[in-house]
DNA sequence: GTCTATACGCCGATAGAC
DNA sequence: GTCTATCGGCGTATAGAC
């Protein structure tokens, strides 16, 4: 991609995409249609076509940058020696981009639709690998590797639950790492 | 309802829910168009509607069984005098229900969008505050009502993980409900 | 009471004019 | 780069045959 064009753009994928999201964010995904977008940003709906082929795209794009991220909590991880320090650096820092109310992920991780098409993509499944060969080593046992599913299947539908609305921010990384290391039965680590 | 009528069907809901199923569980829920359900049940669309009105009172139909068992699991909670034993009750029996590969609901929890029919479900809502207050007390502390939550959130997306493929029924069971009890930080209960 | 034929308005997506 | 026009398919809805 990215032909580079020399000239400005008169809308630009920034206000289309800061559009998507506010509506994405009060109504849901699947519920804003492209006509409400483009109506949303300002143009027609085959207007949004020559900046996006298809609906996910736009959807990505908005992930983009908290997806982005993810490889850099992996990369911190790997610097800590033992298991108990990997465990936090990584569950904390999925936890830091699922709490960041400025995210698109923060707004997003609990549709519905988003779930399912972070599932397909190829990108994510690899560094899912990297992550759980990070926390767990090259041969986990089960018990283990159960308690890793539930603690990501469980994040996206806990981390914007109203029962941790009376916390603060860091009350409420505390207490979502909490039950992390339960799910692992990883200690709270020593160094650092 | 119910408004009892004396005479036999030819089609049957019997039926139309047991295609709808087949391919729900075959493709997903919203893969699945009303059109593929009347075709693999050998009526029209319009047929179908005769009988369901929306989608959605497909789907919810299709659940019934396993909806109805909710109430179940938490009057036989009721039964036991100390926590543990309570949180084993009715944590096993969700996930009793999750694991039954003949039920809608097993097939079906993972699926998007019924986790997000089934949150407007004024029943369901009712439902679950009871288990609530049944597992955690009348002014459960934020921690337990976090771990609750993550558990509940995560089954849906843990219950049916290649992860547990290897194992069998019963330790799929035990395995469970050792996720849960850990993020309820629930002993296993010396009754029974 | 059970079903078919037909249609409405909206969706995501495409083609091509300006 | 943005438009109008159009596509096939969707969920939903009514009229009326049997």
């Amino acid at each position: 991609m990215e032909t580079a064009p020399p000239r400005r753009r008169r809308v630009g994928r920034e206000q289309l995409l800061a559009a998507a999201l506010r509506l994405f964010a009060r109504d849901g995904i699947q519920t804003t249609s492209l006509q409400d977008i483009a109506t949303e940003a300002g143009v027609t709906k085959a207007g949004l076509y020559y900046h996006y082929k298809t609906k996910d795209e736009i959807v990505l794009d908005v992930l983009r940058p908290s997806l982005d991220e993810l490889p850099t909590v992996t990369r911190r991880a790997e610097a800590h020696r033992t298991r108990a320090a990997r465990v936090d650096e990584v569950l904390g820092g999925i936890i830091d981009i699922a709490l960041d109310e400025n995210s698109g992920f923060a707004v997003l991780m609990k549709d519905p639709y988003l779930q399912q098409l972070l599932s397909q993509q190829e990108s994510m499944r690899r560094w899912w690998d990297d992550a759980t060969t990070l926390i767990l080593g090259p041969a986990p046992d089960v018990e283990a590797r159960i308690g890793l599913v539930m603690f990501i299947n469980g994040l996206s539908g806990t981390s914007r639950d109203p029962v941790l609305a009376p916390l603060d921010d860091r009350s409420r990384r505390q207490q979502l790492l909490a039950c992390g290391r339960r799910l692992l039965r990883a200690e709270q680590p020593t160094e650092a």
